[in-house]
RNA sequence: GCCCCCAUCGACUAGCGGUCCAGGUCGCGGCCCUUUCAAGGCCGUAGCGCGGGUUCGAAUCCCGCUGGGGGCACCA
């Protein structure tokens, strides 16, 4: 029998992270076992549905790289059908009315138990289940009568999603129960939490995925980041492709246990996959991820300033900091050493070619003339020409910004 | 309060009774390299929550405790 899950968020916000964890669990099941995997929007509660979520979440989940099979469903379409099944159930006897509400009547003794894919046998006593609601007053199906309902009608053939809804489950399995339906294999993930150990969510600051796009990080590296919380493969291995992923992943090895996101860690990673890119491709990237942050720079100098940085960098928004002085104006700074400035000035006002191995060796000769170590040559030369003690190789970048601004910044900090 | 889940280095994890005086990765510390910052190389730091069992033998199995987390809506 083929396998067929599916991610459903509700439309209340934008995609955290946390929420992508759980996604991504889903999509390497389903890709791994060449399942399907839906994309359902569970919207049934209109008062809280923000505007632009849905395209956001899609948005987002592009991005990542997790495509979804056929169209994207709502939850709201199913309405009517709820509402069938809530009368059926009325007519048997199943549920009851209660001020205008429909609701099901939970069995009274005995416990209700599954065998989850992740945590083993979960027995919870009936007794402390109460009778849910699975119609409001006003006529729309609450999350708990609707979710499972769309899971029956769909074919879901397992319900992967965090372990939050372990006390929603039992309430579930009971309705499907009572509808005649089978049930769907249960497999609860961990939650992904914060550096305090709770729950990640908005109040972790920038959790969303548009914020970890902002931020410069690669989607390949977030999702392998993303797929080590909760999983592994084995002891060893940390960078994996996609594809490693897909072929290995299995809900067996999904540990029970909550993992804390770690930005460090993220970090490494993503820089791990920025050297990894070939140069066109860093460049490349680097462009479009300025032109999307709204810079106005030069991409014909990004490109050729996107070697000095590549190994410099963990997150693609470090290199507004590396590379402005190449774009922008730079604030005057002087790092004393106007006797070393002043030298080198004049050492490459006449230079030819002007090349970073021509312009290395003129400087190396001026450092070495006034018997200066090279640390102690370089640094005045490094803050008067980027503004900063902090830079790409010195040489290179005053090729690439060119003999007359670098004369003009190196004859304003030796004045 | 009630129900449920979880428990190996600071973090992510490997470990499914002996091959573990616990391995890998991040972080952290040191050294090397070096024009800054990185990257890279080498070395190091640090852990089985506690108490009972079971067993010839327990990080691994069972029970209790403690600690942490999640859920108890006409939210999802």
């Amino acid at each position: 029998m083929s396998v067929r899950v599916r991610m459903a968020p509700s439309p209340t916000g934008y995609l955290h992270v946390g929420g992508v964890r759980t996604f991504l669990f889903n999509w390497l099941f389903a890709r791994h076992e060449g399942g399907e995997f839906r994309l359902r929007i569970e919207n049934t509660d209109t008062s809280r549905e923000v505007a632009e979520a849905v395209d956001q979440i899609q948005d987002s989940l592009r991005w990542l790289g997790l495509d979804w099979d056929g169209e994207v469903t709502f939850q709201l379409d199913r309405m009517d059908d709820c509402r069938r099944v809530a009368d059926q159930l009325l007519a048997e006897g199943k549920a009851y009315e209660d001020e205008g509400a429909i609701r099901f009547r939970m069995p009274d003794g005995g416990t209700t138990g599954w065998d989850d894919v992740v945590r083993g046998r979960v027995e919870v006593p009936n007794e402390t289940i109460e009778d849910l609601v699975l119609v409001r007053s006003d006529g729309r199906p609450t999350y708990n009568f609707a979710s499972p309902m769309e899971d029956v009608w769909d074919g879901i053939t397992h319900v992967i999603r965090a372990e939050d809804h372990i006390s929603n489950t039992p309430k579930q399995i009971n309705i499907i129960r009572a509808i005649g339906a089978a049930l769907p294999v249960y497999a609860h993930v961990p939650n992904v939490n914060g550096a305090d150990g709770k729950k990640l969510s908005k109040r972790h600051g920038d959790t969303g995925v548009e914020e970890f796009r902002k931020a410069g990080y690669l989607p390949d590296a977030l999702i392998n980041f993303l797929a080590l919380l909760g999983w592994a493969p084995d002891g060893e291995t940390t960078i994996m492709s996609r594809d490693e992923l897909v072929r290995r992943f299995t809900l067996e090895r999904v540990s029970p246990s909550p993992a804390q996101f770690d930005y460090a860690k993220l970090d490494w990673m993503n820089g791990m996959y920025l050297r990894a890119l070939p140069p066109d491709d860093f460049a490349h990237r680097l462009i479009l991820w300025l032109g999307e942050q709204g810079y106005a720079w030069d991409a014909e100098l990004v490109r050729k300033a996107a070697p000095l940085v590549q190994e410099k960098i963990a997150r693609l928004g470090e290199f507004p900091d590396y590379a402005r002085f190449l774009f922008e104006d730079v604030e005057a700074s002087v790092d004393g050493g106007a006797e070393v400035v002043a030298a080198a000035r004049d050492a490459l006002e006449e230079l030819e070619p002007f090349t970073a191995q021509a312009i290395e060796a003129a400087l190396r000769g001026v450092v070495e003339g006034l018997g200066l170590k090279p640390r102690q040559g370089f640094q005045p030369i490094r803050v008067a020409v980027t503004g900063s003690t902090i830079s790409p190789g010195l040489f290179e970048s005053i090729e690439l910004l060119g003999r007359e601004t670098t004369l003009r910044r190196l004859s304003v900090a030796a004045a």
